[in-house]
RNA sequence: GGCGGCGUGGCCGAGUGGUUUAGGCAGGGGCCUGCAAAGCCCCGUACGGCGGUUCGAUUCCGCCCGCCGCCUCCA
C-alpha cells in the first residue's frame, strides 16, 4: 500500500482511494504560453512515475490532466508573436504532446482544455455569488476567502502572514487583500466570454475546480502539481470547492523544483533550460532517469555532469538488455506486476522495490534495488548460472519498465551490411591472429560511432 | 519579518539509535581479454558546527553556521 506525503497535512500517510481498486487523480498541467522547460518535464516525469506505479500494483487509475489554454501571459505571447490566440496556444500545446511522447510519459486520460469549461466556470462563480461568498467590484467578481473554512491548509501559513503578504492591486473595492478574482471583467483588445457580469474572462484558478470536479466527481483521490502551485492556485481551488459545498481532493501531492546552481529554475529568473535543448542533446531516458535519482519533494540540479552521470547508469542498464536479449521487454507502456506466480520473476526482488515505492515514492531507493539486481544478473552469468541470471534480469527489466524507463538491446541499426562486413572481416582476423589487421578494423568501426566488444561468440558492437 | 525545507564519502544521492553493505558515476587494485571494451571481485571506512538525552547518535532534542524556497496567478 501506498504512503505518500500529503500536503495538507505535512505528514506521509496511507494514500486511500473512494473507490476500492480505483484512483482518480487530477495534475495541473501546463499553461500553454511558450516553450516548456525542464522543470515542467520534471513535473510530467514524477506523475507518469506515480501512475505507473499504481498501475504496476494492479489499480485502475484515472489520470487527468489539463491544459490552460487562455491566461494573461497566453495574451501577451500571442500579441507578440501576431498571431492568433488559438493558433499560438495550438502551436505550444502540439509541441508539449511531442515532448511528452518523446519523455516516455504516458498521455493523460483526458485532457480537459479551460477555453472549452468557461460555462460551467460561470455556473460556478454564479453558485457562489448565491451562496453569497462571492461578490461584483468595478473590474470582476471575487471570492471573500475569510468566509472559507480552512483557509491556509495547505500554505501552512497564518492568514496574517498571507494578509501582510498580499501584493496590493489597483482594485481597492476588495474586501480583503487575500480575496482572489473569479471573473475578470474585459478589457480591450482581451479575448470574452459572455457571464451575468458583462463580457469577460474566468480567473486562473477556477478551471481546475470545475474540471477535476466534472471529470472527476466530488471527494477525488489525488491533486498535484509542482511545489509552486500549493499557494496560491491549489489553495484557492479548495476555497471555491470548499465554499460552493464540495467535497474536493483527500490527498495532494507536489513535487520539487529543478535548480540552477541552487537556484529555482525559472522563467522570470531566465534561467531555464527548454526540454527541447535538453532532448536535442540526449536520451530523454536519462533525464527520467536522473529525476528518479533523487526523491521527488527533494531539488534536483540538472547539469552537463549530472546529466553525464544518468547517461552513464543508462549505459549500464542498457549494457543488461543486450547482454540478455531483453528485447521483448522493451515496451515504454504500462506494466503489472505478475506476481510470485511467474516464475521468471524474482518476486523477492519486486517486493523490495515496492517497499522503496511504497515508501513515498523513494524512487532513489527503489532504483538501487534494480542496480543490485543487475549486478547480481551479471555475475549469476559470468558464474554460469544462466538461469538464475535471466531471471534477475528480467526482473530488473520489469522494473525498469514499472518506472517508463525500457531497457534497449541495441540501436536497431548493427545489421547494416557494411558495417557487419567489417564485423565479420574483424571476427576472421583475429581467428587469424591477425592483430594489427583487427585494430585497424575496430578503429574505423569507432571512427563510425560504434563500441567493439569482443566476446567468445565473437565481435559485438553497439552504438557509442 | 513570518512559515517551511535542506547540509551524507571525489561527485550525485537514499536510509538508519548500535551488529554486513544503500545505489550510481568517477578513481585505485585484481580476474577475464591478443590488446581493449563490457562484466565480476576488492578498496577509500561519509554523515555542517557546538552542546544535551542515551550504555551508544549521522539518526532524537536545543542552539549556531551555511544554502534554498514560500508569503496572490511561476511545474
Amino acid at each position: 500500500m501506498l504512503r505518500l506525503h500529503d500536503t495538507a497535512t505535512g505528514e506521509v500517510a496511507l494514500l486511500r482511494f473512494r473507490d476500492p481498486g480505483r484512483v482518480s487523480i487530477y495534475v495541473c498541467g501546463l499553461t500553454v504560453d511558450g516553450q516548456a522547460h525542464l522543470g515542467h518535464g520534471r513535473m510530467a516525469l514524477v506523475f507518469d512515475v506515480l501512475r505507473r506505479y499504481l498501475l504496476f500494483t494492479g489499480l485502475d487509475v484515472n489520470y487527468v490532466s489539463n491544459i490552460t489554454d487562455i491566461e494573461d501571459k497566453i495574451i501577451d505571447g500571442a500579441a507578440a508573436a501576431g498571431v492568433p490566440i488559438d493558433q499560438f496556444t495550438a502551436a505550444n500545446e502540439a509541441r508539449w504532446w511531442e515532448l511528452i511522447d518523446t519523455l516516455g510519459v504516458l498521455r493523460p486520460d483526458e485532457t480537459p482544455h479551460a477555453t472549452a469549461y468557461v460555462d460551467r466556470m460561470v455556473a460556478l462563480v454564479s453558485d457562489l455569488m448565491a451562496r453569497g461568498v462571492a461578490y461584483e467590484t468595478a473590474d470582476g467578481v471575487y471570492l471573500s476567502v475569510l468566509d472559507v473554512p480552512g483557509y491556509g491548509l495547505l500554505a501552512h501559513q497564518p492568514l496574517d502572514s498571507l494578509r501582510t503578504g498580499a501584493r496590493v492591486e489597483a482594485d481597492e473595492d476588495k474586501r480583503s487583500p487575500l480575496d482572489f478574482v473569479l471573473w475578470k471583467k474585459a478589457k480591450p483588445g482581451e479575448p470574452t466570454w459572455e457571464s451575468p457580469w458583462g463580457p469577460g474572462r474566468p480567473g486562473w484558478h477556477t478551471e481546475c475546480v470545475v474540471m477535476s470536479l466534472d471529470l472527476l466527481g466530488d471527494g477525488f483521490d489525488l491533486h498535484g502539481g509542482g511545489l509552486d502551485l500549493i499557494f496560491p492556485h491549489h489553495e484557492n481551488e479548495r476555497a471555491q470547492a470548499v465554499a460552493d459545498g464540495r467535497e474536493f481532493a483527500r490527498h495532494w501531492m507536489h513535487n520539487g523544483w529543478v535548480t540552477v546552481e541552487g537556484e529555482k529554475m525559472s522563467k522570470s529568473v531566465g534561467n531555464f533550460t527548454t526540454l527541447d535543448d535538453l532532448l536535442d542533446r540526449s536520451d530523454a531516458r536519462s533525464y527520467r532517469l536522473l529525476v528518479l535519482r533523487s526523491h521527488y519533494r527533494r531539488p534536483i540540479e540538472v547539469t552537463p555532469d549530472t546529466v553525464r552521470d544518468a547517461e552513464a547508469g543508462l549505459a549500464r542498464l542498457d549494457e543488461l538488455g543486450r547482454r540478455f536479449g531483453l528485447g521483448d521487454l522493451l515496451t515504454s507502456g504500462p506494466v503489472v506486476d505478475p506476481g510470485p506466480a511467474d516464475a521468471e520473476i524474482d518476486a523477492e526482488a519486486v517486493t523490495r522495490f515496492r517497499d522503496r515505492m511504497d515508501d513515498d515514492l523513494d524512487t532513489p531507493g527503489a532504483l538501487g534495488s534494480v542496480f543490485d539486481l543487475v549486478r547480481q544478473a551479471n555475475g549469476a552469468a559470468d558464474a554460469g548460472d544462466q538461469a538464475g541470471a535471466n531471471r534477475k534480469a528480467q526482473t530488473a527489466a520489469l522494473l525498469c519498465a514499472a518506472l517508463g524507463l525500457p531497457l534497449r538491446a541495441g540501436s536497431g541499426d548493427e545489421e547494416d551490411p557494411a558495417v557487419q562486413a567489417k564485423v565479420l572481416e574483424r571476427d576472421e582476423a583475429r581467428a587469424a591472429g591477425d592483430w594489427a589487421r583487427a585494430d585497424a578494423l575496430r578503429a574505423e568501426l569507432e571512427d563510425a560511432g560504434w563500441l567493439v566488444e569482443d566476446g567468445p561468440e565473437g565481435t559485438r558492437i553497439r552504438r557509442q
